[in-house]
DNA sequence: CTGCATGCAAAAAATTTGCATGAGG
DNA sequence: CCTCATGCAAATTTTTTGCATGCAG
């Protein structure tokens, strides 16, 4: 199991192994980067790294951003949006989503049988699976006591 | 059962619906893009556009492409990349997709049994499953044949 | 000390938009 | 004819890069 201050001693081997150097500013990034729950994109994090430490460039964000993400400690995708999303990939928590077109309802799932599906399809076209989103949509039809429109 | 050539009235259908209208170089770039097999991005289009009319310009590749999305007969995404792809909607066989995060390749598949337990996710939680995306995030590690890398 | 890291601004890359002109219905 | 569509270029948006200086090891 990771623990939630794991990416310290990881992030550091990582960069000692790569002739790279533990900065302030990279230690900052990513302890921001880390907590903070969820998918956000350079702008959410630029900010919240800015309240911290205003003299911090952009061009140190992003170049962190793939430091962690080279290092394995984080994940980007690029869903449907304009720019990149990143997310810790230290968490172990994943989900999905079911999504209701109807009333905008969204539950998060988690299935262990698809998750493990999904790595024999990778693994079947010689994939090393790191990553998935996966959304489903469907109505709700107001019998999950979730619904906004009950 | 969709013919090749559907896209045609479809195309007019919703323009018209829509007061838009169905100029020649609307045709000719839904011409080109739906004569095009798999996932396509922009400068491709462009490109083959180019080579039968050079006269048309990039802003109305870009939004005749978005009148295709809106319309339905076309599927944006973006993948790992740095822009975005497109693909025909038309052809009726479904599937996700598996992406390379190192070479971008990217390999289509079905599986029957993740889409009926996605089904059973569905219902579960009282929904009535109409759609959904899955998209699986790896490492091809040069072992597929396809891979552009190798 | 030596070289990687940083901040800044400029450059790239991808996409959108304003505007005068052209063409579809 | 009256709009909507087009081509062009300029503007945006997102991300990368060059360079002089700063700091980690």
């Amino acid at each position: 199991m990771s623990d939630d201050s794991d990416w310290v001693e990881r992030l550091q081997s990582y960069l000692s192994k790569n002739g790279l150097r533990l900065t302030n500013q990279r230690k900052l990034i990513a302890a921001t980067f880390f907590e903070t729950e969820g998918h956000l994109n350079f702008e959410q994090l630029y900010e919240a790294v800015q309240q911290r430490d205003n003299s911090v460039g952009q061009a140190t964000v992003y170049r962190t951003l793939k430091v962690l993400v080279d290092s394995g400690l984080a994940n980007s995708s690029r869903f449907g949006g304009s720019s990149a999303l990143y997310e810790s990939a230290i968490s172990d928590d994943h989900h999905d989503h079911l999504i209701c077109s109807e009333c905008g309802l969204i539950i998060e799932f988690c299935h262990e049988e698809i998750e493990s599906l999904q790595h024999v399809v990778a693994e079947t076209h010689g994939f090393n699976l790191k990553d998935h989103t996966m959304e489903l949509y469907g109505a709700c039809n107001r019998t999950n006591p979730q619904c906004p429109k009950r």
